[in-house]
RNA sequence: GCGGAUGUGGCGAAAUUGGUAGACGCACUAGACUUAGGAUCUAGCGCCGCGAGGCAUGGGGGUUCGAGUCCCUCCAUCCGCACCA
């Protein structure tokens, strides 16, 4: 018996790729490139389980394929090595984030090394790693140095900002930048000290500090990113959150809303992140209408899509964080309101949310006036408006909003109809866009959607407001008040910000004894010695942790600069990822943030394309089954899954390594669980069955499987083959090993039919027509399958393949070359052994992917299917030859036909190419 | 509520895009070889029916000679977003 040793063959293929160097790749001029990127993985302290490496298997795949067909490919992987769960182990343990993270990505790459990923090694990128942040912190420089210029509609160097303001001022300006920007003339420009100049461009950079209203996770001592907040609660930690006001470092990604929107038109990405991503940036038409406030100056600002319900305003409502509420309030009342605003701001996220159906709100004392009828509408405070849409203020039209109605009917408020379609029940409004519009004046009897233009259109011609386009997207808050990042590369002389000088960055991270915010509230970076730059304080807090992970594909191109981020003579190669594998959940974070620093690249011309990766796939995730055991309560007994429901029994998770297709192992379980040594079993057919449920995988739930026992006990190529075979690779699903042994044993039989009593065996003989068809359905299989990245269905193939040519016993040379080459992507180590027992010297990496010939695939005769009005089937012989005509004809004559047909009359036969043939009567 | 996706045997899934539904694998059943089998080989395996045959791709309707695939409608599940004016 010819042992396919997978161990020996394993380790030996994958010592000796390391040892050539052998998936290095260098800028060729003369191939055409192809740059197949992974999402890069944190190294978190659990290794990886099954379910990480199925991106990577595919895209690996991918990139071998690719190699074959004579691309150079650009296939690297690094590590996002920043990261909160390093830092609390480090609060925990004391020991430096940077230990951990080290020894993590050890154990990662030993993994992702096992599974015979033809990562460019030499080109791993960190984030950590101060030769890399130090161009992070160039990047975040030159976005600090820039403003956003809306008439150009790119991002600018500041310089030509100042240039403006010199001679003509601010007025002319049409720029991204805070809403509070005072106009300056020219005049006033020049008449600022430094202090006053620096302060006031702060309002156009790209990267600003500004106070702002934050989440706050006070169990991490850090602000959160609303992508980084999960249903009121830290995405990392689970901790609650909320909103305080604070000082923080942003970013404008607003001025990018519009290009962020339009990009995804021209890149090939899922539907669904597409999707996410522009509801993110929630893009909606409308107007901005003023509403004077009676006896005063003032007047409330609104944005509203629908214009046409204006005639429906009833009241006012501001959110209590605006700063409208202080300043109409009448002093009759003022405690009511103050009241209302103290407890809206206390609460939390959570609770503000799991209280979206209480109506709660006070009246402010003020009065706005109507801008076309001049009625008196009452103003109100409401916590369900929120300050951070729009003007954090809304006209309300009970009569059109669920929530406008809910309010009014809550505080007896009036609700007029403005729609002759509306129908309004005691509890629900109607927002309808059918039917004619009435009690609204100019508006009456015009459609809905007609109404709205022409309600603009008014507004502006009677100066009360403008036409408006509002994003949900707010700009991004970038510091964190953690340890382990990035430092911001600005220290505070005479409390301006100051950028440190290129030449000291990277501005490398300081060491601190301890990983805990200082007794002043500080980051834990104001307990660093010397954290100053000629005696002024360098900033405490840190970068989040997208920033790396902004820019990181631009790296692999060019790794160990370190004159530049990245050569220009790199980037005009390599240009943009090809092929870019990972998760959904990255769709509104990294996915997003990524988008927009590429186009601010873009924009200052450090690259030149302003979407980076063409083509986007997102990897399923894969979920735990978790087993378990009946125990019934009370008893020290556990009783089969069929039984379970004679006993009032409790399930108890097993460790799934101790379960093969549902049935337990006895005695591992007893050693599993101490206390079950001496339980009574209950079987079912002699044997103990388990119940399952899909859950997260994870150590507590004992339904983790770890790639390294699989490749252990069937071998890596089994393993990649296996992912694969589960399923398409975008699919979710959860993990179950039981088929693995149909992978296994297809490969152990591909092996075996080249050898014979232990030995390499192959025949020189030409193959048959037989054998040739099998191998080029193969290899066209493939093809189709790669590019459509259905690899599920290549896997098939193969396993058909070999089961027919095991039973035409072929071992011939000229069949084996080339499907050992066609399976190399899937099964890298079993191939590169076969290949060299061939006789090879080089690897079967430089080989040429085969091509199929159509002639091998085509069939002498074909069986036809034949039916008479699509009912009843014979099967006849056709010669697959012959022509359209004959085929019919000989339908026709045929007997079985004719006793169907009866005497009638065909009136037209149905002849599909090698399908099937239709009567029709 | 809004948006996106999915629905096919006991299970994971195929189906050349409108043409023999269930390839391939797992599980299961029977048989062979074996001291033994969680090994190997052979055969069977959607459902109902002894059978001929009938019924089957979430439900209902439609277009078509022919529908898993196209159209309408309803249902279920999953995933985003969510007081966004």
């Amino acid at each position: 018996m010819a042992d396919y040793h997978f161990q020996e063959i394993e380790k030996k293929w994958q010592k000796h790729w390391k040892e050539t160097e052998l998936y290095k790749v260098n800028n060729d001029y003369d191939r055409p490139k192809y740059y197949i990127m992974d999402m890069f993985p944190y190294p978190s302290g659990a290794g990886l389980h099954v379910g990480h490496p199925l991106g990577y298997i595919a895209s690996d795949i991918v990139a071998r394929f690719k190699r074959l067909k004579g691309f150079n490919v650009l296939h690297p992987m690094g590590f996002d090595s920043f990261g909160l769960p390093a830092e609390q182990y480090a609060i925990q343990t004391g020991q430096h984030p940077a230990t951990t993270t080290e020894n993590n990505i050890n154990r990662y790459k030993e993994q992702l090394k096992s599974l015979g990923f033809s990562y460019d090694w030499t080109r791993e990128v960190r984030t950590s790693d101060p030769k890399f942040y130090k161009w992070t912190q160039w990047i975040f420089q030159l976005i600090y140095n820039s403003w956003y210029n809306n008439d150009s509609d790119k991002a600018e160097p500041i310089e030509s900002l100042i240039e403006r303001l010199e001679t003509n001022g601010n007025a002319e300006i049409n720029a991204s930048c805070d809403e509070d920007t005072p106009t300056i003339s020219s005049e006033d420009w020049k008449n600022f000290d430094e202090k006053e100049k620096q302060l006031f461009l702060l309002k156009y950079r790209l990267t600003y500090q500004a106070n702002t209203t934050v989440n706050w996770c006070p169990a991490l001592g850090t602000v959160l990113s609303n992508d980084e907040v999960k249903d009121g609660f830290s995405e990392r930690g689970g901790y609650p959150v909320i909103k305080k006001t604070m000082p923080q470092w942003s970013m404008r990604i607003t001025a990018y809303a519009d290009r962020l929107l339009s990009g995804l038109e021209k890149i090939d990405w899922p539907e669904a992140i597409k999707e996410t991503q522009r509801n993110w940036i929630g893009k909606s038409f409308g107007a901005e209408i003023d509403f004077p406030i009676e006896d005063s100056e003032k007047k409330i600002s609104v944005f509203t899509t629908r214009i046409d319900t204006i005639f429906g305003v009833t009241f006012m409502v501001l959110a209590p964080e605006s700063e409208l509420v202080s300043q109409l309030t009448t002093s009759e009342h003022h405690e009511e309101v103050n009241t209302y605003v103290e407890t809206a701001k206390n609460r939390s996220e959570r609770e503000r949310m799991t209280e979206v159906k209480n109506v709660s709100g006070v009246f402010t004392g003020s009065y706005a006036i109507h801008p076309f009828t001049k009625e008196k509408i009452p103003v109100w405070v409401a916590d369900y408006v929120l300050a951070g849409y729009g003007t954090g203020a809304v006209m309300a039209v009970p009569s059109g909003d669920q929530r406008d109605f809910d309010f009014a009917k809550h505080f007896d408020l009036p609700i007029t109809k403005i729609n002759d379609a509306q129908q309004l029940t005691e509890t629900e409004a109607d927002p309808t866009k059918e039917g004619k519009i009435i009690n609204s004046d100019f508006l009456n009897g015009l459609p809905p959607i007609e109404a709205m233009e022409k309600g603009i259109e008014e507004v502006e011609k009677r100066k009360l407001g403008k036409r408006k386009v509002n994003f949900k997207l707010r700009d991004a808050i970038f510091g964190r008040q953690r340890y382990w990042g990035e430092p911001i590369p600005i220290y505070y002389e005479d409390g301006i910000p100051k950028l440190v000088s290129l030449n000291q960055l990277p501005l490398e991270l300081p060491k601190i004894d301890e990983y805990l915010p200082t007794e002043e509230g500080d980051p834990p970076l104001g307990r660093a010695k010397d954290w100053t730059h000629d005696r002024n304080l360098y900033e405490l807090s840190t970068m989040p942790g997208w920033a790396g992970s902004s820019w990181y594909f631009f790296r692999y191109m060019d790794p160990d600069n370190d004159q530049e981020f990245c050569s220009k003579e790199a980037l005009d190669y390599w240009k943009d990822v090809d092929f870019y594998i990972g998760g959904s959940e990255h769709a509104t974070g990294h996915l997003l943030y990524s988008r927009f620093w590429t186009k601010f690249l873009y924009d200052r011309e450090v690259i030149e394309v302003d979407e980076y990766a063409k083509k986007l796939v997102n990897q399923g995730m894969i979920q735990g089954r978790s087993s378990f055991a009946y125990r019934v309560n009370g008893e020290n007994k556990y009783v089969s899954k069929g039984l379970k429901d004679q006993f009032d029994t409790t399930p108890i998770h097993v460790d799934v390594s101790l379960v093969r297709n549902d049935v337990l192992d006895i005695e591992g379980f007893k050693k599993f669980r101490p206390d079950a040594k001496d339980a009574e079993f209950m079987l079912e057919d002699d044997r103990f069955f388990c119940g399952s449920e899909i859950e997260k995988m994870s150590k507590s739930k004992f339904n983790v499987v770890n790639p390294d026992d699989l490749i252990s006990k069937y071998g890596a190529d089994t393993l990649r083959m296996y992912e694969m075979f589960l399923g398409p690779v975008e699919a979710s699903k959860p993990w179950n090993t039981n088929g693995i042994e149909g992978v296994f044993k297809f490969l152990r039989k591909f092996w075996t039919l080249f050898h014979q009593d232990g030995n390499f065996s192959i025949s020189d003989e030409n193959p048959s027509n037989e054998e040739l068809k099998v191998l080029h359905r193969v290899i066209q299989k493939v093809e189709d399958d790669v590019e459509k990245l259905s690899l599920n269905t290549s896997v098939s193939t193969f396993m058909i393949a070999v089961n027919e040519l095991s039973s035409l016993k072929c071992n011939k040379r000229a069949i084996l070359e080339p499907l050992a080459i066609s399976l190399s992507p899937f099964a890298p180590h079993i191939c590169e052994e076969l290949w060299s027992l061939l006789g090879n010297n080089d690897s079967v990496v430089k080989a040429d992917f085969p091509t199929y010939e159509e002639k091998y695939l085509q069939e002498d005769s074909f069986e036809y299917p034949v039916s008479v009005n699509g009912k009843m089937r014979v099967k006849l012989n056709f010669p697959v030859d012959a022509e359209k005509a004959t085929i019919e004809q000989e339908v026709l004559a045929n007997e079985t036909i004719q006793k169907w047909l009866d005497g009638r009359q065909a009136k037209k036969v149905i002849v599909v190419p090698k399908k099937i043939v239709n009567v029709v009567v």
